[in-house]
DNA sequence: AGTGAATTGTTCGAAAACCAACATTGGATT
DNA sequence: AATCCAATGTTGGTTTTCGAACAATTCACT
C-alpha cells in the first residue's frame, strides 16, 4: 500500500525541478521536456505520474492547500485569542519546509490551480464563520470585516513567506494592533 | 556507451548523502545502512555500485584527485610566473562545484583514501620538477624549497574552500609576497 | 492557408532499482 | 567461552524507470 521510494523520489525530482523552472521561466512557457531535462527524468516516466504540466501544478496546489487547512483551525483561534507570538511562530515553523515552493507557487495563478487563492478563500471562509457566531450588533457589514480579517492574516503569510523567520521584529506589534482594530468592529456590547 | 540515467543519479544520491553524513560523523561511524537511509536507496543497489563504504570514498577522492591533476599543470605555472589574480579566480570557479565534497573529504584521512594528501603529493612533484629545471646554485635544500612552495599553495586552497570566492580581499597581496619569497631561493644567478 | 519545427502524449522491450530474505562477520556483554 | 545484536554482503523475483520510436497536435513563420 505504502509507495514505493522510486515513485516518492521521482515525484520530488519533478516537482523540485518544476518550481526551479518557475523561479526562472513563467508557467505557460514551461515544457514538459523541460522539467525532465532539469529533473533527469525520462518524458514517459513524467507521464506515469502527471496527465500534463496542468496536473502537476494542480497537484501541488492541492497539496499545500490540504496542509495549510489542517493548520488553519488551531492558527486562526490564535489570531482572535491575540497569541501573536505563538501564531507568528507556528507559522514560521509551519512554512520552514515549504518556502521556496509556497512562494513560488503564489506568483502563478491558474485558473484550476491558484495557491494564494485558496489560502485566502479558507481564512475568508473562517472568518465569516466566526463573525456569524458572534451575531453581531453593527453598521459594518459583516462581508468587509471578514476581507479585512483575512487580508490581515494573509498579509502576515506573504511577510513571513518573503522574509523567512530571522526577521521578526516589530512584526508582533504591528499585527497585535490591526488585528485588535478588526475585532473591535465586530464587538458585540 | 554512456551510462545510464539511474546510475548517474544513485550515484549523485549516494554520494551527497555521503558526504552530508560525514559533516556530522566520523567515516568510522557511518554504516552503509546509513548511506542508503539518507539517500533513499536501497543497500542491495548500493553494491551494485559500490563494494563498500572504503570504496566509495576511494572513488570519490580518486574522481577529485583527477579533476585537480587536470588543473595542475595550468594553475602551477600562475604562481611561477606571478599571475595571482587569474590563479586565485581560477581556484576558486574550479572549487565552486565541488566546494562542499572536497571541504568535507579533506578531513577524511584513510590509508588508502586521502584526498589532502594527494593534493600535496601533486604539488610537490610539481616543484621538485620545476626546482630541478632551474638546477639552482643554492645552499638552501632544494626539497626544503619545493616543500614550501608546496605549503604556500596548500595554504591558499584550503582557504579558499573554507571561505569561498567572496572574501578574497588582501589574498591576492600576501599569496604574492611570500610567492617571491620562495622564488628567491631559487635564483640562478 | 500552408509548411516545418516543436511539443505532446503513448507504447514497449531493456535496464536498473527495489525489497525481503538469507547466511556471514565482528564487536560488545555477561 | 557463549550469546546477542548490529552490520555486512548476496540473491532472486517484482516494480519502476529509461530510451527510442511513433502519430497527433500546436505554434511560428512565410
Amino acid at each position: 500500500m505504502t509507495k514505493d521510494v522510486r515513485k516518492i523520489k521521482t515525484e520530488r525530482d519533478l516537482q523540485v525541478a518544476f518550481v526551479q523552472l518557475l523561479t526562472t521561466t513563467g508557467f505557460r512557457h514551461i515544457t514538459v521536456a523541460d522539467i525532465c531535462q532539469a529533473s533527469l527524468t525520462s518524458r514517459s516516466t513524467f507521464y506515469a505520474h502527471y496527465l500534463d504540466k496542468y496536473d502537476l501544478l494542480e497537484q501541488m496546489v492541492a497539496h499545500y492547500s490540504a496542509v495549510f487547512a489542517n493548520r488553519v483551525d488551531l492558527r486562526f483561534n490564535q489570531i482572535i485569542t491575540g497569541d501573536i507570538d505563538t501564531l507568528v511562530a507556528g507559522l514560521s515553523v509551519d512554512m520552514a519546509e515549504n518556502r521556496v515552493a509556497v512562494q513560488t507557487l503564489f506568483t502563478v495563478h491558474e485558473p484550476e490551480a491558484d495557491l494564494q487563492a485558496n489560502f485566502r478563500a479558507m481564512l475568508l471562509k473562517k472568518w465569516q464563520g466566526f463573525i456569524a457566531e458572534q451575531a453581531p450588533q453593527t453598521d459594518t457589514p459583516t462581508d468587509l470585516i471578514a476581507a479585512m480579517g483575512t487580508s490581515v492574516q494573509m498579509t502576515l503569510i506573504e511577510w513571513i513567506i518573503q522574509h523567512g523567520e530571522p526577521a521578526l521584529g516589530g512584526v508582533t506589534d504591528a499585527v497585535d494592533t490591526i488585528r485588535k482594530a478588526v475585532l473591535l468592529q465586530i464587538k458585540t456590547d
